[in-house]
DNA sequence: TTGACGCTGTAACATATGTTACAAAATCAG
DNA sequence: CTGATTTTGTAACATATGTTACAGCGTCAA
């Protein structure tokens, strides 16, 4: 259990106190193989799922039954925890194994008596919530402004920071058209046309920043 | 000071219990006029508000610096709270406001007072950020996934409920287009499609639905 | 090696939306 | 009522993206 200290609400709790905690309230740990679907988008969330091996991605259906990926969550982060509470505890996504998944599982009346009984627990619990917020906040904007360039853009240079040097992507383009809700061809387009101005060289998964100031301004459209 | 007991942040508790919490904590009343910037995106977030008086609204910059409105927020409701707390507690948005606005302002610190204090405001502050969440995700879902004419299927829907009456839009197109993320003669134009679909009747801001099961399958494209 | 498979590159075409501009209609203040 | 101002209707055109299809290419297992 030494991956629940990594936990962020866990944090600031050492293997002892996380122990002492455990003890006093019920849980459980579910083993799940990979494309079993851990939760159903619109169903209730009743537990706090804590992942505690393997991965799982969350993805969200449009009306045709078309899905689109949100995002990975791996060890030792927790699942679902903001949508626990709420005046519609529904889960807004389904949460898909990638692959062999252990996950434990803290009903809802756990937590809150968790988050009476430990101040860490209360503060890492409003952070990671917080913090998942701030995320789907970021995801807005990234959908709402961007062309196909402006993602591509965004994307790469957040993933280099301030370096210049050649990266090899790790997603296929069909996962990055995907992750951008566009589709394949369209993101090939634009990353050879992007290669055409030598504002970036790619070839196949390697990518390398040929002229970063063009790339920036390709946020702006 | 009455408009606080209607605030979900102090659901459950009486006026006198209400005075009780705020007697203990520091806290400040401002005021603002019709188009100040009350929060700007970036900028830390360091107290919790409560809307009193008047309404403002959320509004997200792109890169070139377009807005695009996210809600309107009116009294009694809490603001930012979301962003109060987490890794990077920075206002993903602009709150501007609408017209003369009061706000009650409370320290982080004094929040983290009271939801030690009262396990009524922990669990509700947990209820308003978990809304806050789904309010997000369901606004990724209408921002992935739709068409203009799949957006305009979906307001009306929500709309109307199972009604299928007339109904007189209060937003002017440029605001629905505005929300919608998209411009404001594209948005006249999908409406005037879905008119002459025989779908909708529209005329002005007057909108009735005609058919509606063809409205539906709007959504799924 | 070879064949199957998945990924990438790309082309032709269809479609949706944006852009710009202007006229008609509605609303509002005096 | 009247003129000013805002909102709506609409058109022509530009552009971005989706759709479909297929060919090339690497990789991996038999």
């Amino acid at each position: 259990m030494e991956v629940l200290a990594k936990c962020p609400l866990f944090k600031g709790i050492d293997n002892e106190g996380i122990s002492q905690l455990l003890n006093e309230i019920p849980y459980q740990i579910k083993k799940y193989e990979k494309g079993h679907m851990i939760a159903q988008s619109g169903e209730e969330c009743r537990s706090l799922m804590i992942m505690l091996k393997g991965s799982v991605k969350g993805e969200m259906m449009d009306y045709s039954g078309k899905a689109i990926k949100i995002e990975d969550i791996e060890p030792p982060k927790p699942l679902a925890i903001a949508f626990l509470f709420g005046e519609n505890n529904s889960c807004p996504v389904n949460i898909v194994a990638n692959n062999s998944v252990e996950i434990l599982h803290l009903p809802k009346k756990s937590v809150i008596e968790l988050m009476q009984m430990s101040s860490h627990v209360l503060k890492n619990i409003m952070n990671i919530i917080s913090s998942k917020t701030q995320f789907l906040s970021d995801k807005i904007r990234f959908l709402s402004f961007q062309t196909i360039r402006g993602k591509i853009a965004h994307y790469l240079l957040q993933l280099t920071g301030p370096v210049n040097g050649e990266m090899i992507l790790t997603k296929s383009q069909e996962e990055l058209a995907n992750m951008f809700g566009v589709t394949r061809p369209s993101l090939g387009r634009a990353l050879r046309d992007l290669h055409n101005e030598n504002i970036i060289e790619a070839k196949g998964k390697s990518v390398k920043i040929i002229n970063r100031e063009l790339l920036v301004k390709q946020l702006k459209k």
